[in-house]
DNA sequence: ACCTGAACACCGTTCAAGT
DNA sequence: ACCTGAACACCGTTCAAGT
């Protein structure tokens, strides 16, 4: 598994083949499927794996259940920021070990903020779902853009094509390319994150709506 | 690109070849690398076709921007429901026709929300990401699970393996089977979606924190 | 400008045979 | 129980040649 995570890292999920993880441990293409039954399995086992590294970097213990679960979040992004193949194959109808730790850590988590159990299920795993989704979207990318282009010269380039744009049909986007060149993946992962999390909020404070 | 969009949703992103498509379009597969870059541009573009369905289902004026935000949202949901395949390749940086198209349309309500200008970009793409990776999220896995078992045997199948494990290591999954039996796809979606505009709504709400 | 189709390089996967 | 490695079936992609 962890040869496998290495030639990942260096290669990509299409530089992962059979053969060559089989000569990197000494045998023949035929032995891994004793092991795996086909390159899925093998590439999600491997993606379940770095997952399970984000809980080194999260503390077990936080203040409150906010704190705690905004700290969860951004663990498992730094970790799949730096494995980007692993990103889509982290997915969420737990089934795998690390999968299932950490929806658990999230539900204990939001059932520590109070809110009702019948409502616990459906926002542990919306935060489940925005944290590997969400994730995925923001570092996914980077496997086509980082290997021809970097970051900085792909922003440009887009920030031009947006300039380009007709205002009328796109007056958003045409007003907002300093923002697009500006940005920070991450502040973009956090601030989807706090609305979510402040909504949560919301739904267990006490005080009533005005 | 209508041919492909129907290959892929009966045979899948593996049964799109370019010798079957080739063959249903007369041709041989040399003449599509006159057309596309390669595979993966292919597959990207029919994504983007599917994506742009989205906004026929989608009406223009909504009440409020909060309203118009949700309905955008659902809208590509459920057109992603219906094509598997292309979920996990509509992707946020948006570069693609349709993909632009529906950025400038979350970005167009959000101005529409009062938000400071500011955070506009920063609202807007959270917002995207989460439609688009959380959709993803969700629907991509039926198409390593729905092709073997049914949506219900997958289920009950899951929920016991929770029940089997020990409740000291995973005190929220275990109590939580119930839930994990009964829930609706689209419920957990609109959930985190819900979750996130009352976020924003707060954001924008004149009224003071407490 | 666009199509043809044979050919190349390479894969995932299988399986009879071994230890 | 686990490994070996040749062989199968099949791809994406290229390219000289055509129209």
């Amino acid at each position: 598994m962890d040869a496998a995570v290495a030639l990942l890292d260096e290669r990509g999920e299409r530089g992962l083949t059979f053969r060559l993880l089989a000569k990197q441990l000494n045998t023949g293409p035929g032995a891994l499927y004793w092991h795996v039954t086909n390159k899925d399995e093998l590439v999600t086992l491997a993606a379940d794996q770095v997952l399970g590294r984000a809980f080194a970097a999260a503390p077990r213990l936080e203040k409150g259940a906010i704190a705690g679960l905004r700290a969860l979040a951004i663990a498992v992004f730094d970790v799949l920021d730096r494995h980007p193949w692993a990103a889509s194959h982290v997915t969420a109808p737990a089934t795998l070990p690390n999968a299932l730790r950490l929806l658990d850590r999230i539900g204990t988590l939001v059932a520590r903020t109070g809110l009702p159990a019948e409502r616990q299920f459906a926002v542990t795993t919306a935060i489940s779902y925005y944290i590997t989704g969400v994730s995925a979207q923001i570092i996914a990318p980077r496997i086509t853009v980082g290997a021809t282009t970097s970051r900085d010269a792909y922003l440009t380039q887009t920030a031009e094509r947006w300039e380009k744009l007709d205002p009328a049909d796109y007056p958003f986007l045409t007003r907002t390319t300093t923002d697009l060149r500006d940005h920070d993946d991450r502040d973009q992962y956090t601030t989807g994150l706090d609305l979510l999390l402040d909504g949560l909020n919301t739904a267990t404070d006490p005080r009533p709506p005005a």
